[in-house]
DNA sequence: CTAAAACCTCAACCAAACTTCAGGTCAACT
DNA sequence: AGTTGACCTGAAGTTTGGTTGAGGTTTTAG
């Protein structure tokens, strides 16, 4: 199905301009995530912005942004019109944010594993990886909640 | 319910020593994670080093590793003993390069943003992230596949 | 005009990692 | 011995992000 002259596209049109399926172009529709006019017959005709928020879509996708996110972001953006470069930025900004977070965690996490690869630890039952609330650790030669440990 | 004298743990006593809701225990035992003995009348039995693969558990968990992923590396260890120092380092090392590789891609889609954030694109059209396999991009000012693209 | 391709809705299903519930049993304390 | 709390099983429900299928309608190409 070639592009309508009408400027207006059918869900097909998206799809294959997309690589979306329209089977998740109908759920991100349920989703309220895009928005379709009807023809006459009930078929679903897109406005060419639709395009822009797709893309927008795929790169929360890719970046492991769930729906809701996207929802919550598209809830500043017009419903008529192709979110531009100022809406852009403002979601690239706040996106940028959250990769940034994940980011620091996962390195914290990966020095943690490092330290324990290379661990001194006498037992595992010191390690702060394996035990992050450790109450042995804390406790010190106190008494423990279960007693001898078997050690490894 | 106290640590019974016999050495072995009811699921009531790891659900509160590992911060694990007792149905996840259920749960990880349905998938071959954790094994129990059973009581006379039925009841579940865990020897210390549950505790131990529980903890591994928790640590994939934080680190968004799945739980097949968790089996897997699960298979490579006795199931009667406490899992040692070696086969905790074999396991970090595994899960630090995941972790490696998962911090990479973010770091790629951060800088991805940044650029985008300060683009200087002269419409979100020549965007690299909105438009990651750009036919505009890349067939310079060749026909379209859609005429007209509004502006922003 | 007709047949094929594309489209429609609604319902059910998928995976992961659990939780919740119903209905019944076990064990620990008094 | 009895009560209470902990435990059992199995089935079903939850969330996220969709896919698949059935059964029927619309649009488009020839």
């Amino acid at each position: 199905m070639k592009p309508s002259p009408t400027d207006l596209l059918s869900v097909g049109d998206v799809a294959a301009r997309t690589g979306v399926a329209v089977s998740a172009l109908h759920f991100y529709e349920r989703q309220g995530l895009i928005v379709s006019e009807r023809t006459a017959g009930g078929q679903r005709r897109y406005a060419r912005h639709v395009l822009r928020r797709i893309s927008v879509i795929q790169v929360a996708k890719r970046m492991g942004i769930p729906l809701a996110e996207v929802a919550d972001v598209f809830d500043d953006l017009p419903d008529d019109r192709m979110p531009g470069k100022t809406d852009w930025r403002r979601i690239s900004e706040r996106w940028r944010g959250k990769l940034e977070a994940r980011r620091r965690e996962i390195e914290r996490m990966e020095s943690e594993l490092v330290e324990c690869i290379g661990c001194g630890c006498v037992s595992l039952r010191s390690c702060r990886v394996l035990n992050p609330d450790d109450e042995l650790g804390s406790s010190g030669s106190g008494p423990r909640l279960l007693p001898e440990i078997p050690a490894e």
